[in-house]
RNA sequence: GGGUCGAUUGCAGAGUGGUCAAAUGCUCGAGACUGUAAAUCUCGCGGUUUAUACCUUCGUAGGUUCGAAUCCUACUCGGCCCA
């Protein structure tokens, strides 16, 4: 299922080839995040011109909305949402953190569930690691997370040792209900999906080696780094980031869960981190900031990023006063030509105007832009 | 021509003697965003500024008052009603 292609020579980072029951992806890859089975205001079309190989769909907010049920009916998640491409479908762990970490009124974990508000109609909402593998399996998709409980990276030692346990429990307890739903599914061996635990532990280096640890003895196709990958002032956790790859096997996918910002990536590459997903590109571009690169690609990534404090990509936002008259173009570079042809005074009047097509556009730059940016990190691995 | 109501900081619109540089919304200016409760949120929005400070401002010009966006007079402009 996961074949080794490069090991970097220098550095962690490696080249892999990752067979899924609905195609190939190679990696190291970033996914964008179609939470609720549609990357927002993107079609399918539009992605494929993109040569995107995977999206990111979620337990929590199909099982809200449409449910299940209709899921089932429409034939799977892919059919349902026409990407017939490779998907990972996120447990809702990020979810407990989300709704209930940050405000208490929304819900409550137990040890063996979490109970959840909807947020849509305030209907109470029971989630297990089974029901949550189950769900998965009715989804279909490609890649499918345990779920955890996601605590905030600075919670105390022993609240934070309770939290990894129940992360650790829950992942035995999906393990089995995943390989209970490929027996009764009568799963083709080498047409069953991945399973990835997460590996908890906020900041402290001994909770997460206790959790890698118990999660290899467990067993998965790949492991995640679980919870924000940043501190509370906004820094990246490289050095946490770094010694939770070292405790990931070589046979193990690498998936750095909602990571990040293009520089973080790199960097991650750089550690033995082989997947990625994020909503930064998508989101910001909602909101009109930009990406694009500084160097046009043209470097070696990895040693640019190590030799200087550079970052590799800058951004701007597109709603500032100063692109009322900018009339060259967002991207002549782009492989659309959408984003060839229309001019940033234009895309600048779209967003002032509340123009959907503005935020489709702006989401569509930065998506292109991490898509390069994750070949051009391949191309880099030697 | 007569009567009547009104004129507030980009717009709309509060405020009717001091706590008003003046509510609120919008616009505008900028920022944030990391497994998406996010087409969201935060900040700023007369000037000088470290300022609980000073200056300029509520149609125009005067006046009353310790003190006026608020009261009085005239004028200008606008809405409505009557001729």
């Amino acid at each position: 299922m996961l074949k080794i292609i490069k090991n970097s020579t220098t550095k962690k980072a490696r080249l892999l080839e990752i067979n899924l029951p609905s195609g190939k992806i190679n990696a190291p890859f970033f996914m964008p995040d179609a939470t609720r089975a549609v990357l927002k205001n993107i079609d399918v079309e539009t992605l494929k011109k993109l040569n995107l190989s995977a999206q990111v769909v979620n337990t929590y907010h199909l099982l809200l909305q449409p449910g299940t049920a209709i899921i089932k009916k429409a034939g799977g998640v892919h059919k349902f949402m026409n990407w017939l491409g490779p998907l990972l479908s996120d447990s809702g762990g990020f979810q407990v953190f989300s709704l209930l970490h940050r405000n208490k009124s929304m819900g409550k974990i137990f040890d063996d569930r979490v109970e959840f508000k909807s947020p849509l109609d305030g209907s109470k909402q029971i989630l297990t690691p089974e029901k949550s593998i189950q769900i998965q399996f009715d989804l279909g998709t490609d890649m499918m997370v345990c779920l955890d409980d996601c605590p905030p990276n600075d919670l105390s030692e022993q609240a934070m040792k309770a939290s990894v346990d129940k992360t650790i429990a829950w992942a035995r307890r999906c393990r089995a209900e995943f390989y209970r739903q490929i027996k009764k599914r009568k799963t083709d061996k080498d047409k069953r999906p991945l399973l990835f635990g997460v590996i908890q532990g906020g900041e402290s280096k001994d909770e997460r080696k206790r959790c890698a640890e118990s999660l290899l003895e467990i067993g998965f196709d790949g492991l995640g780094y679980g919870a924000r990958p940043i501190d509370k002032d906004g820094n990246f956790l490289e050095e946490i980031l770094r010694y939770t790859a070292s405790l990931i096997p070589d046979e193990y996918l690498r998936f750095g869960l909602g990571i990040g910002l293009p520089d973080d990536i790199v960097a991650c590459v750089d550690m033995g981190w082989d997947m990625f997903d994020c909503v930064i590109p998508t989101r910001e571009g909602r909101h009109g900031r930009l990406y694009e690169p500084i160097f046009n690609f043209q470097f070696s990534i990895f040693n640019e990023f190590k030799s200087s404090n550079d970052s590799i990509f800058k951004t701007y936002n597109i709603k500032n006063s100063k692109y009322k008259e900018d009339f060259s173009v967002i991207n002549e570079n782009s492989k659309l030509a959408v984003l060839r042809e229309y001019s940033r005074a234009y895309l600048h009047h779209l967003f002032k105007i509340g123009e959907p097509l503005g935020q489709r556009l702006a989401a569509l730059n930065n998506l292109e832009f991490y898509l390069e940016l994750m070949g051009e990190i391949r191309a880099n691995i030697k």
